[in-house]
DNA sequence: ATCAATAATTAGACATGTCTAAATATCTTT
DNA sequence: AAAGATATTTAGACATGTCTAATTATTGAT
């Protein structure tokens, strides 16, 4: 049994638990195809070969789950490209919005320790400039009491910007452009029903947000 | 003319800058095999493609040299290699001999200003763990006046660690059993006619360099 | 100048990861 | 339950980078 794990290997492994995060029950050839903008047929080949390995586990038809051993894996991936986001906002200055793709590539560095030694250089961050948690050495991390802006039971009263679900530029971009960073307070004053957008305040500010926005926002309540 | 390199392409580059710096005119196939322990074939397969990308200059049988192309993508490399060499040692606190294994991926990333950010975090080196210098965002770069302490005309008096010619762990290690780190001051004594090997104090204690290491170390003489 | 040793190239193969097009299975709707 | 739509897999191909074995070129010694 090889320890070698290519850096294809790496990312579907790490698409599959993200994938996973979001939705229960196995995950789908399509699914994986669309998140990678790979073909179907790529995506067959490849998670034979997951299979092989013991990283996943495969039900032909239906679709694959992480293993054990491929949910190790995966952990200490997203740990390690969130330690790296941490350091490129933190350390070298880049903006949030500009830190995934390069973090993308850091992950993969192979190195017994050197993640570690990162965390413990960054202070061991619990969460990355996204928001997202970072697991520790053991693969264990606490996810906020966050919920998406769009699914919020009641549109109204203070929360605070807790993550993002999508991390393109594209969209770090529009937050932006809307002053809305991570921890950013929105006084929430209603919905529209027509298209779903949310009305809110920042500091006294009138802001309109959009479904689209809305749905990829986490927040939490503020009491 | 496409702009992505692969890693193994960056690879092979980065070995003919290496060679060229430590010999004059053009780099041979078995040279280059026996650097990146592949076999010559394979060589002459991988410089037929860089040939073609405009990044070396090839003549069948005879051997190849960097184009100025070439020769811009291998000196941002080793600009990258070191430069996370340095903050390796100096932010994660990495023993120099362990560093360069690591450098040889990170020095793979891509990105626009990574290098570039990475050099003013670090306060801008001139040299890495190693002593070897460090390019500037040009290209430029000053080679400290130092020589192979096997290359000395006169074994006497004081002189100053000021490099590795090689960076592998074996030589590192040795180094560091004999209390040798850049740096160091040698007190040189003299050299033993039967086998090159060189006595030497350090901070009063004798010490006998082995030729195996003398030609591997530069100094610097101390007026 | 010729021959043997050395160096380099070519031929043919393989592993990995990807693709398109075709075939097959599963799901959804009537 | 059958048909059509959708999802998945298979077949066959290609690009990249590597290898061994065979061939060819160059070099060095007599
Ligand atoms: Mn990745
Ligand atoms: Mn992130
Ligand atoms: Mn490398
Ligand atoms: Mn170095």
């Amino acid at each position: 049994m090889s320890k070698y794990l290519s850096r294809s290997v790496q990312d579907y492994l790490k698409a599959i638990y993200s994938m996973a995060q979001h939705k229960a029950g196995l995950i789908q050839t399509t699914e994986i195809a669309d998140r990678l903008t790979t073909s179907p047929a790529s995506v067959t080949d490849m998670i034979k070969k997951l299979a092989a390995k013991d990283l996943v586990d495969y039900t032909p038809y239906k679709g694959v789950k992480l293993t054990k051993p491929g949910l190790k894996v995966a952990t200490e991936l997203i740990r390690s490209h969130r330690l790296w986001e941490v350091f490129l906002v933190e350390k070298l200055g880049y903006d949030w919005g500009d830190v995934h793709e390069i973090a993308e590539q850091l992950e993969h560095v192979v190195s017994d320790d050197l993640t570690d030694r990162l965390a413990a250089f960054l202070g061991h961050p619990s969460y990355d400039p996204h928001g997202d948690p970072i697991p520790d050495a053991q693969g264990r991390y606490r996810l906020s009491n966050r919920v998406l802006l769009s699914q919020l039971p009641r549109v109204d009263g203070l929360v605070k910007v807790q993550g993002l679900k999508t991390h393109t530029q594209d969209f770090t971009q529009y937050l932006d452009q809307l002053g809305i960073v991570l921890g950013t307070q929105l006084d929430l004053q209603g919905i529209n029903a027509f298209d779903k957008s949310i009305r809110a305040q920042i500091a006294g500010t009138d802001l309109l947000i959009p479904a689209s926005i809305a749905s990829n926002l986490y927040v939490s309540t503020i009491q």
